[in-house]
DNA sequence: GGCATAATTTAAACACGTTCAAAATAAGTC
DNA sequence: GACTTATTTTGAACGTGTTTAAATTATGCC
């Protein structure tokens, strides 16, 4: 964000890339490689700038922190997330189908690299860390990805009733995260709990979904709706500027 | 734990404490001071052992960590929390009022000491930290815990499907330790967000608790029940050893 | 009371993430 | 091509939680 690159110079139309950038994408995969093969915490910011040939101090000046690799990472994968779920997605009509097919990309593209995410989880629950996917600095990440849910249901053949509707793509969202963190620290073989907790609970969950259509529901939804109101009190749906992708020139 | 400690001088049986007891129960509570007073991140081990007047040395001998001082006072507010809900249920036979009773209690003993579980939270989020709720460092506490939902039960109206109930007392844990989790970051003016949450959803979740009851539902609960079976798969109410403060001398 | 052993304390060091003033290099300008 | 400016790198330091070998003090035993 706010990277001031003017591109007018043969040089960078041809690299696409300032010789910033690319040191720091240098950096990035020596320190990924080295966390995947020694641990994040067994790794230090000595031996990252040793593997690179570079002072520490070099590293502080392409990062920010030991972590903000960490939130490089995140955002890497959630690109790969997006493409594998539309792919997914594109193959169905039937939500069940569609939604399952996004946990199912979310969890694959996260799966080599599980340990980095316990690192993410550690600093990720305080929403005053720049890593909390809560907090303003995922903003851009978190919209992203509920839009993603959106997308997840419309073009689906799910129902729902009306007032729900705009919440429906946030609590998606919350459900994924909170299988996300129980997955992160599944010890199980292959983190098998996890699959079958999901296989078993989200039909249960988009059932209870398509039920809040029907009216006699009310009197147990009125309540709901309030602390729906309460805990998102601005649905992204329900947002002025929900523009997508109208970058001007 | 593990302290071999023979109560046959009459000194101990006086005192009741060694004096590595006093010193740590004096580090403990220096430290908390300080900790409420400047911030946990901005008291250094200096500072403590300063206030103490002993090196950052001997304070390792008393604690493992600076965050193991915390666990202690995870301990001690615990005992004040079932002090409290104890008090407060003994009024009141609705299931409602004494669960509300018991969340009530537990938020008031941490009132003073928001700061104090950012800090917990932090790392008790990974289940392999000795400080996390869910692992076995804390199983005592932890059990301690979900036995007073049990309490809680007991002496109540609540009434709920037979194969529902065994995993009641875990359940409503889990719903305290989320509602401690939401407090714990929740910062609006005195937490009134998550008041307002505890007085909506509460009700609602005993009210489908109580649904649980009609046959109808059946195939909704069922899926449900093996969810449960495979979240909690020995709840504290079916093991075989569930005696309850039987010291034999 | 003297002595062996254990408990406690010390002060210096360690290892780590991070910062910073200065040096080195690259880019831009006339 | 020389000069200025911006970018990048260095290496030594800082401040932190923690460890450790050694010194000190208390305890138990005959």
């Amino acid at each position: 964000m706010a990277k001031t690159q003017h591109l007018d110079s043969t040089e960078e139309l041809k690299s696409k890339k300032s010789k910033s950038e690319r040191t720091a994408e240098r950096l990035y995969e020596i320190s990924i490689d080295q966390f995947l093969r020694r641990g994040f915490d067994q790794t230090t910011m000595r031996d990252l700038a040793q593997a690179a040939e570079l002072s520490p101090g070099a590293f502080y000046y392409h990062f920010p922190s030991k972590e903000a690799v960490i939130q490089r990472f995140y955002e890497q994968t959630f690109a790969q997330f997006a493409e594998a779920a539309r792919e997914a997605m594109s193959a169905h009509e039937r939500f069940e189908a569609r939604y399952m097919g996004l946990l199912e990309a979310r969890l694959s593209t996260f799966r080599s690299s599980r340990e980095l995410l316990i690192v993410l989880s550690r600093t990720a629950v305080d929403p005053r860390s720049t890593l909390s996917p809560f907090g303003p600095d995922q903003k851009e990440i978190r919209e992203a990805t509920i839009d993603l849910m959106r997308e997840c249901i419309d073009g689906s053949d799910l129902s729902a009733h009306a007032k729900l509707r705009p919440y429906l793509p946030e609590l998606l969202w919350m459900y994924m995260m909170g299988l996300i963190f129980y997955w992160v620290f599944d010890t199980s073989p292959e983190q098998k709990q996890t699959r079958e907790l999901i296989r078993l609970l989200t039909p249960q969950i988009i059932r209870l979904i398509r039920f809040s259509r029907i009216p006699l529901t009310g009197r147990v939804l009125q309540p709901l709706f309030q602390v729906l109101q309460l805990v998102i009190p601005e649905p992204l749906a329900l947002r002025q500027d929900s523009n997508k992708s109208t970058s001007r020139e």
